[in-house]
DNA sequence: GTTATTTGACCGGG
DNA sequence: CCCGGTCAAATAAC
């Protein structure tokens, strides 16, 4: 993930699909770590899992951002960080509020949607058009506290493919300083827009649930229609998900546990 | 008691 | 006028 400096756009695809790749089996790896008792190994592999995550976090924003991956959301994908000044000045009535086009917008799709390091705070549900699943909206849970005017839209895509795949769409970039305190090492070598991912505060922690991690665990795409399925009734389901956090657990079972040998494998060796 | 989530209303853009 | 993004009161959870 590195020397891509010179990497064509297109080149940078294949990499970008196998740092999704990477990403996505080490949030799966740590899953199972968690589930291992508690121990001085099991969170040292947490740790490393953690880091390796945040580093192929940034790897991927720094490839997304260069306009090489999932450069969509209706056309700008530059890099700005700008957005609607969200007049908010007006008062009196709520919903107020001016989305715009021009907001900088990442989408992803990935199994884990909310696990990616930040915190997130939901604050709404819509039900959307032609979607099976209703839209989730998030803001930074530190948007009160240090104005982080991140936020990410959660959404289940088709119906009940066994690990769900969720699109994500972040927007605006995580200006909170929690995270980078903790894992100053992450954002190392990101270029100008890395940025997406500092550290995980918690993510070693319990607190597991209220993270939304990874978003790049999957792959990184240019969806930019959702299905065309228009049922409505299992639409509760879709947001409450919330309630187990990391991610299926028979997807584990069946590609990762290979991995998972291999991993706790190379723990033998050091014992 | 505080904090987070749910939910319907409100709003602006297209 | 419809659709999707946001607000904030009500509710739930801790």
């Amino acid at each position: 993930m590195e020397g891509n400096a010179a990497l064509s756009p297109c080149g940078d695809r294949a990499a970008i699909q196998d740092i999704s790749r990477a990403h996505e089996l080490m949030s799966q790896l740590q899953a199972v770590l968690l589930q291992l008792p508690a121990g001085s190994w099991s969170q040292l592999g947490q740790d490393m899992a953690k880091q390796i995550l945040q580093l192929t976090t940034s790897a991927l924003s720094t490839l997304q951002f260069c306009g090489c991956g999932a450069s969509d959301d209706g056309g700008n994908s530059k890099c700005s960080g700008e957005l609607n000044k969200s007049s908010e000045g007006r008062d009196g009535h709520r919903g107020r509020k001016t989305r715009r086009k021009n907001r900088t917008l990442t989408k992803v799709t990935t199994t884990v949607p909310y696990v990616d390091g930040y915190q997130w705070r939901k604050y709404g549900q819509k039900t959307i058009n032609n979607a099976m699943f209703p839209r989730c909206y998030y803001k930074c849970s530190y948007r009160e506290g240090q104005g982080c005017p991140a936020k990410k839209t959660v959404q289940q895509q088709g119906s009940y493919a066994d690990p769900p795949s969720f699109m994500v769409e972040y927007s605006m970039k995580h200006t909170c300083k929690t995270t980078e305190t903790i894992f100053p090492l992450v954002m190392v070598e990101s270029s100008p827009h890395k940025a997406s991912l500092h550290g995980g505060d918690s993510i070693g922690s319990s607190d597991l649930q209220d993270l939304h991690l990874s978003p790049l665990s999957s792959a990184v795409t240019h969806s930019e229609s959702h299905d065309k399925c228009s049922s409505s009734n299992e639409q509760e389901q879709a947001c409450q998900h919330e309630g187990f956090s990391l991610m299926p657990v028979n997807t584990l079972d069946e590609l990762d546990m290979g991995l998972m040998d291999m991993f706790m494998g190379n723990f033998d060796g050091c014992f």
